[in-house]
DNA sequence: TCAGATACATAATATTCTTATGTATTATTG
DNA sequence: CAATAATACATAAGAATATTATGTATCTGA
C-alpha cells in the first residue's frame, strides 16, 4: 500500500529537514531511497517533488550544498545550516502537535494498522 | 498558535468526512466552527477552502445535500451517502496509518504539546 | 443603528504536487 | 557484451487545492 499522494502534501519539507538533521549530509537520490526504506515503501518521494523542494530550502537558506564527483557523476550533498537546524526543530514540533490534534479530531485510538 | 496552512493540505477532505460521520448532518459554516472549537482554534478552515471541497464531495457522490430555510436565510445541510460512509472509513484509516508512519519517521516519542 | 456574526458563493492567484521528459553515468545480468 | 535497470541530476506542463479577496444577504446584540 502506498499512501494517496495528497497526504504527503505539506509534510515533505519537514521530512527532508528531519532526515538531514539525523544524517548530517545527504544527496537527493539518497533521500528518496531512505524514505522509501524507512517507511517500507509506503512513502515514495518523486524526483519531481523532491528536487524543487531541495532548491526551495536552499533558496531559503535552510540548507547548504556541496557538489561531489563520484567517478564522472556529480552528487549534490545537502546539509542543514544553522537557521535550518532551528527551523527543523520548529517544524517537527509543529507537526507532532498537529498529529496529536488530528488524532483527537479523528478519534483515532487503537485502530489496527 | 495556528498551524501553518500547509499542514492542512491533504487532510481537509478527511476532516470534513469524519465530522459528517459523527454528526449525521452539518452545514458549511457549522463545520468551520466545529473544527475551530474542537481544535482550540488551532485549525481554522477558511470558507474559500471549505465550500469548493464540499462541492467536490458532492460531485463525487460522497455527500448529499438538503437546503433548509432558517428565516429567510438558506442553509445547505450535508450528510454522507452510502458510498461516502465507506470512503470515510477508508480515509480515516489511511490517515491513521500515515500518522503512525510519520511518527516513526520523525522519531516523535513524548514531545510536550 | 450599525458592527459583528451567520451563511452562502466564486474568482484570481499561489503553492506544490504529479507526470513526463531530458541527459548522462554506472552496475547488473542473460 | 549488449541491453536493461539503477543511479543522479534537472526542469516544464499540467492538475489539484489552498489562500486571499470579494460579493451578496440576513440576523443579532450593544
Amino acid at each position: 500500500m502506498i499512501y494517496s499522494s495528497e497526504l504527503i502534501k505539506g509534510t515533505l519539507k519537514t521530512i527532508v529537514l528531519k532526515l538531514l538533521a539525523d544524517n548530517k549530509r545527504m544527496y537527493g537520490y539518497e533521500i528518496t531511497q531512505k524514505v522509501k526504506q524507512l517507511t517500507m515503501d509506503k512513502i515514495q518521494i518523486t524526483e519531481g517533488a523532491l528536487y524543487p523542494t531541495l532548491h526551495a530550502l536552499e533558496a531559503d537558506g535552510l540548507v547548504i550544498t556541496e557538489a561531489e564527483y563520484i567517478g564522472k557523476r556529480v552528487r549534490k550533498y545537502y546539509s542543514l545550516s544553522k537557521t535550518g537546524k532551528t527551523k527543523t526543530a520548529e517544524k517537527v514540533s509543529e507537526l507532532a502537535d498537529f498529529m496529536n490534534t488530528m488524532k483527537f479530531l479523528l478519534d483515532i485510538q487503537n485502530q489496527p494498522v
